[in-house]
DNA sequence: TTAAATTTCGACTAATGAGTCGAAAACTAA
DNA sequence: TTAGTTTTCGACTCATTAGTCGAAATTTAA
């Protein structure tokens, strides 16, 4: 008794709701925001917003998972369909990421950005979590690799790996909103980062 | 009818409560934590806590204000007392800094990651924007003029700048709490990011 | 010792916001 | 049309928490 359709747009309002949470979430923070105006925002009263969602849990972990694991699943056909370096293919790897985040970026700022101090949330809900880990753990190998392999700079790989991530962040997301950041900057940085340190360090 | 070990005393008392208040953001994040919980881990009862600051805001405020001033007024130092090119002025900013930081690394770190949606706050409590400002402007400043000598790599300035903010948080803050950073560590990432592809580039 | 000032807090108020309930509206299928 | 199903929401409850108030405890100064 519940066509294709009606399933089809019931995912649809769901969606909806996730944009409306999210823009109210950017607005107010996580906190800041309340079930009512995101249901609002969304053109729905708050008693139906719980007809789709069981919680503001929910809301947020549903949105964490949209972002999180288009990015995984895109890193791991990156890693098992190329075939050069390590050092290639993590640059690969990151110039696929900033693709998929400036093509949504406030999901992205939000998704980067959220409070860590996410505790005390329903382990069943945190299926992000397990995309999150694996995207971090798959780089981190990568990185690790190019480095046995001095492709990359010699120096601590933890140290480098949050300095990487930290310059990410930085160049995506500090600072004034309206900069417009193009693929290129960000690949012209990494490169000059990543590849040319490593020339130096050689010639010392 | 108030000496000065009472002030003192009054002073130090205020000096507890934004620790413990420091304590449970760190802990609950800035919503999460309750101004009872607060008073309590600061071993004073909520009216108490009333009677040193006026809400909630102010004890906010307090504590941005305690980590931005010193950090802008050592800058200053720096800046109208050393002078050797712009930079090495930066690259002892920046060294500067980090010493700082990792003296009272938890306050830093709730610097760094409180939330930015903190509008709707009086402005008389502000005040910290203003270091927080001056300081970022000196940066930037100094970077700028370094560029202008091609001390550093040319590329947009803004998009730098952003690359070093993020470095340096990705560093200092992101990943795992227990790992050890060192000054050192930090100043090898950045001279590598900002001196050796200057050489690259010159290299080309 | 005592009166005034300073510091403390228990118990309250008032507001806010998550989540519920029951019924109304809208849609579907016959 | 109508009986059943899905979707919507107004109006509620209930818990939490910022901030207040008045009085009690403590400290100070004479």
């Amino acid at each position: 008794m519940i066509s294709p359709r009606q399933i089809e747009e019931r995912e649809l309002r769901r969606k909806r709701i996730l944009e409306g949470a999210l823009e109210v979430f950017h607005k107010n923070g996580l906190e800041g925001a309340t079930m009512d105006e995101i249901a609002h925002e969304a053109g729905f009263g708050k008693a139906t917003l719980y007809y789709y969602f069981a919680s503001k849990e929910e809301v947020f972990c549903a949105i964490m998972e949209k972002g999180w694991k288009p990015l995984w699943e895109e890193i791991e056909d990156i890693i098992h369909l190329e075939d050069s370096s390590a050092h290639d293919v993590f640059l690969d790897a990151l110039s696929m990421i900033v693709k998929i985040i400036l093509k949504d970026k406030n999901l992205y700022r939000f998704l980067f950005t959220a409070p860590k101090a996410i505790t005390n949330m329903p382990e069943n809900l945190q299926t992000w979590r397990t995309y999150q880990n694996r995207l971090y753990g798959s780089l981190r190998g990568l990185l690790e690799e190019g480095m046995a392999k001095s492709e990359f700079p010699q120096t601590d790989a933890e140290l480098l790996f949050r300095a990487i991530g930290g310059l990410f962040h930085g160049v995506l997301f500090l600072g004034s909103e309206d900069q417009e950041i193009s693929r290129g900057d960000i690949q012209d940085l990494l490169n000059q980062f990543l590849t040319s340190s490593k020339e130096t360090s050689k010639s010392k």
